[in-house]
DNA sequence: TAAGACGAACCGACCAGACGGTCGACTTAC
DNA sequence: GTAAGTCGACCGTCTGGTCGGTTCGTCTTA
């Protein structure tokens, strides 16, 4: 029994391997061409599969484009909980936008999809990316009002802040790509982030 | 001979303002249900023509999405005009970005259209646009440039922070539709961009 | 002012092709 | 043996775009 546990538990793992190199294939190409000009052929031709074999995947075109949002939204929910509780909001909020950049570097078809796309997920999957990418704006939201209350940040509208900022990284995606080989995400995010924070920050007003 | 131009004129004038009328109602589709799903059946249903008839007026869907990334390139690029050459880049910025915001607010077909679809513009038309956006982006870059040079600005990359002001600002489409009966553009600019603002200027440093 | 010409506006019916997705069957590998 | 992995061939549907033709208002001409 816990042998068959152990098949099936490694089965699965080589499953999902194969998944997120499938995953990763589909995300150039869509990057490359665009999601609704990449066909489920080109999309097999692109990893080197008949389509039947995709489909053994991934249940629908639309569930790859799911997987590519849920990856994404993870990493940067993940990268949330990973910045300790430095009670200066400052660092969090740079952490928030380095790792935003560090996704497009990486990731860049992911990050493509999730931003273009997410009108076109279908029914449940949208349900469910939607209360990921609340819980996120309100986790920001949760530092910037942290960073008011605190005394660190000056007073400001922290919803339309918050916005604001996310604004700022997530918008890199549109230029950030070419330009990743060259400069690091901290080095970016520095020079995005450094208007924004000294007019936000208060210690030195 | 002049009657006869006069009235050749006044049929194009006809021909274009329906033109615009159609462009209305596709964009209010495309904002409901998206470029790539709104079929020309359903456009030429929400127009209220048939299909042949909208072809009479737009040789191609990707035509219909080329006037609407004209129209609001054009816009922009006006406004960048109609702002005097006030020597205070902060007010020139401020400018900028409420002409965004309320092209937003009334246009916002056009406008997530242009976004989320510039790379479906084929051939000439994504050339023609291109140009405009970077038109857009050296004034842009300008202003922040001009305000370096004046001692107005702090020192800054005024690439980058040309292209996180931009980010702020165009983000908002994601956003501030919903919110726009309540909130008019003059006054969430003035929310969004207060960080940003305070900590560009060197008045008060 | 009536007959005809003409072009703009309009559309029902059609088409070729592409697309997402499925079927049934073969091949490994344990 | 059996279950996962693989795929060639296939299907129904839908889409962008076209064709051939009608209506209608206005200009020309006699």
């Amino acid at each position: 029994m816990a042998r068959q546990a152990a098949k099936k538990r490694q089965t699965t793992e080589a499953h999902d391997e194969k998944r997120n190199d499938i995953l990763r294939h589909c995300a150039a190409l869509f990057d490359r061409v665009g999601y609704h000009k990449a066909s489920m052929q080109m999309l097999a031709d692109e990893v080197g599969l008949g389509k039947p074999t995709l489909y053994h995947y991934f249940p629908s075109k639309n569930a790859i484009l799911f997987a590519m949002h849920d990856a994404h939204m993870s990493a940067l929910l993940a990268g949330l909980d990973g910045e300790g509780d430095s009670d200066e909001p400052l660092d969090r909020l740079r952490a928030a936008c380095i790792d935003i950049l560090r996704q497009i570097a990486e990731h860049p078809g992911y990050v493509r999809a999730f931003m273009d796309h997410y009108e076109d997920l279908e029914g449940e999957m949208r349900d469910h990316i939607r209360t990921q990418r609340n819980a996120y704006l309100q986790r920001m939201r949760g530092i910037i009002e942290q960073g008011i209350a605190n005394g660190h940040f000056r007073q400001c509208d922290p919803g339309l802040t918050t916005l604001g900022f996310l604004g700022m990284c997530n918008w890199a995606y549109k230029w950030y790509p070419p330009l990743a080989k060259r400069r690091p995400p901290e080095d970016v995010a520095d020079a995005i982030c450094q208007p924004f924070f000294e007019g936000l920050s208060l210690k030195n007003g």
